[in-house]
RNA sequence: UCCUCGGUAGCUCAAUUCGGCAGAGCGGUCGGCUGUUAACCGAUUGGUUGUAGGUUCAAGUCCUACCCGAGGAGCCA
C-alpha cells in the first residue's frame, strides 16, 4: 500500500502512486473501462480502471463493486480536465484494488433526484452525497472561523447551563423537563443573562452552544434545536458593537472563502456575492427601513405582497419584510433603534427616545434576512427595574441579573449569531434544515 | 394555532370530461460497448395506490373520518 492521502490535496501527487481509503459514491463502466467517483470524506474522485492493465478477476470485482461499498484504492494520480469530483480534475489510474465491505445493493440514495420527505428520512445517507457533504464542511468552517476570531480578539469562551430555571419567560416556547426533586427546568433559549454576569469578570466573553426554542414554527428559516454563538462585551456602546459585528461577520465569510473554494463550487455558488462582504456594512434606522418598505409597497404590483407588506411602526419585522428589504443590499444591513416595545425588557433606551431602544439586527444581503440580534443593556439598576415591571416580569428570578448592576455596572454590548442561519446564507441555499447534521424540526426527530 | 398543496413500485411521477385489466422513467440485476459526467443500447426485477369505513356489478379515481408530510403566516436566530 502507498501512501494514504486525503482527496482535498490530490493535486500534491501528481504522477505518484497513492492510495485512496473510501466509498463507492458512483459506478459508471463502458466495456473494458470502469469508472469510480469514489469519496473518502475529503473529496471526490474518479478512479479508473482498464481491463488490459488488471488481473481479470480484479476487473470482475471493479465492475461489480456495489453503491456505497467501502474500498481502499492504489494507483496513480494524473491530471485531467475531464475528471468530476471535488475538487476535481485529477483522477487515479486504478493498479490495486481492495473491498473492505462490499454493499447491500438496496442502497437507497440514487444519483438522480428525491424529494424532501425521503431525503430527511435518510439524513444518515444524505449527508454522503456532495451537495449536503460540502454544505456540512462549511458549517464547520465557519464555526471554526468563529472561534478563531473571538480567540484572537480577547474574548474568553464561558459555557453557560442548557438547564435553567424558569426566569419567568412565556414557557411555551421552551421544552421543559423534570428535574430531580426541584420541578421543572427548561432547555436555554440564550445564554445571555449568564454572559451578563460573566463580563464582569472576563470583560469580553462568548457562549457557543445548542439553543432550544419549542415554538411551533414550521418555516424554511427555523429549527427546533440550532446553534447559536453569544459574544457579551464590558465597556461597549451600540456603534461600538456593530464594528465588532461586521468585523466578526466579515472574518467568518474571508475564512471560507480562503479555505472552502471546492465546496463553494460544488453548491453552485456565486462567490462573487461573497466576495464583497467587507466592512463596512451600511446601517440604517428602524425608521429609514420603515420608509424603504413603504417604498418597495409602492413599486409593487403584486396584490398579495403589497399585503404582506403592510406594516405599522411598532412592528417588528416579518420574514416577508427582511426579505424585500435586504434584496436591496450586496452586503449585510445593520437595522438599528427598533421600538421598545418590540423587543426584550433589558435593551437601553435610546437618548431622548424612550419609545425607541439601542438595538440592532444584522440583516444578510439577497433576500436572507436576520442572521444576528444584539442591543446595548441597559446599565442601570433602577431602570432595570422599571422595565421589568413594565413587561410584567417576575423580579425575583432576576434578582442576581439587576444585583449585576449594583457593583461596577458599565455600559455592555452582545450579540447572537445563528449558526445555521448564517451557514444559509453562505452556502446560497434555501433551506435551513440542510446547514445541521441532523435537524430538528417541529415534524422531525429521526433519525 | 391558521391558510395552501400533497401521499400510487426502492426513487421521481403518470393513469383522458364521465369510475372499467396498475403504467413509464430512474435505480437494482444480467449482457454489450476504451473516456463516462444523471452515459448509452438490449433483457429482467419490481405494487396492501397513507389508514379505516361507505356508495357501486366494478374505486387510485366518488363520499366520510383520521394519519402523515411539505410550503407559507405568526414568533424568532
Amino acid at each position: 500500500m502507498s501512501q494514504v492521502i486525503r482527496v482535498e490535496n490530490i493535486a500534491q501527487y501528481v504522477g505518484q502512486e497513492v492510495t485512496v481509503q473510501g466509498w463507492v459514491y458512483n459506478r459508471t463502466h463502458k466495456g473494458k473501462l470502469v469508472f469510480l467517483l469514489v469519496r473518502d470524506g475529503y473529496g471526490f474522485v474518479q478512479c479508473v480502471a482498464f481491463k488490459n492493465d488488471l488481473p481479470a478477476e480484479t476487473f470482475q470485482t471493479i465492475v461489480h463493486i456495489p453503491q456505497e461499498s467501502s474500498i481502499t484504492i492504489t494507483g496513480v494520480v494524473r491530471a485531467d480536465e475531464r475528471a468530476p469530483g471535488i475538487p476535481g480534475g485529477y483522477e487515479i489510474g486504478i493498479t490495486g484494488f481492495e473491498v473492505v465491505q462490499a454493499a447491500e445493493e438496496d442502497y437507497p440514495i440514487a444519483l438522480k433526484e428525491h424529494g424532501v420527505d425521503f431525503l430527511l428520512d435518510n439524513r444518515h445517507f444524505w449527508i454522503r452525497v456532495p451537495s449536503q457533504w460540502a454544505i456540512l464542511r462549511i458549517r464547520a468552517t465557519i464555526i471554526s472561523a468563529i472561534r478563531e476570531w473571538l480567540d484572537d480578539h480577547g474574548y474568553i469562551n464561558m459555557d453557560t447551563p442548557i438547564l435553567t430555571p424558569s426566569a419567568g419567560e412565556d414557557t411555551t416556547t421552551l421544552f421543559e423537563t423534570e428535574y430531580f426533586d426541584e420541578g421543572k427546568v427548561y432547555l436555554d433559549q440564550t445564554g445571555q443573562l449568564y454572559n451578563e454576569a460573566n463580563i464582569f469578570a472576563f470583560k469580553k466573553v462568548y457562549c457557543f452552544g445548542p439553543t432550544f426554542r419549542a415554538e411551533k414554527s414550521k418555516t424554511r428559516r427555523h429549527l427546533t434545536e440550532f446553534w447559536m454563538v453569544e459574544p457579551e462585551i464590558a465597556f461597549c456602546d451600540l456603534d461600538q458593537l456593530m464594528e465588532i459585528e461586521e468585523q466578526f461577520v466579515s472574518h467568518i465569510v474571508r475564512r471560507v472563502l480562503e479555505r472552502r473554494q471546492p465546496e463553494l463550487r460544488a453548491l453552485g455558488r456565486d462567490v462573487s456575492a461573497l466576495e464583497k462582504i467587507v466592512p463596512p456594512f451600511p446601517r440604517i434606522s428602524y425608521d429609514q427601513a420603515l420608509e424603504m418598505l413603504a417604498e418597495i409597497r409602492e413599486q409593487t404590483t403584486d396584490p398579495q405582497q403589497k399585503q404582506l407588506l403592510e406594516i405599522e411602526w411598532g412592528s417588528d419585522f416579518g420574514a416577508p419584510h427582511e426579505t424585500a428589504l435586504t434584496q436591496r443590499f450586496d452586503k449585510p444591513v445593520f437595522v438599528y433603534g427598533y421600538p421598545s416595545a418590540a423587543k426584550a425588557f433589558y435593551m437601553e433606551p435610546w437618548p431622548g427616545r424612550p419609545e425607541v431602544c439601542k438595538s440592532v439586527d444584522l440583516l444578510a444581503p439577497e433576500g436572507y434576512g436576520e442572521i444576528i440580534g444584539g442591543s446595548e443593556r441597559i446599565s442601570d439598576p433602577a431602570l432595570l427595574l422599571r422595565r421589568l415591571h413594565e413587561q410584567n416580569q417576575p423580579e425575583e428570578a432576576y434578582r442576581w441579573y439587576i444585583d449585576l448592576r449594583r457593583y461596577g455596572s458599565v455600559p455592555h454590548s452582545g450579540f447572537g449569531l445563528g449558526v445555521e442561519r448564517t451557514v444559509t446564507w453562505i452556502c446560497g441555499i434555501t433551506h435551513i434544515r440542510e446547514t445541521i447534521p441532523y435537524p430538528r424540526t417541529i415534524k422531525r426527530v429521526y433519525p
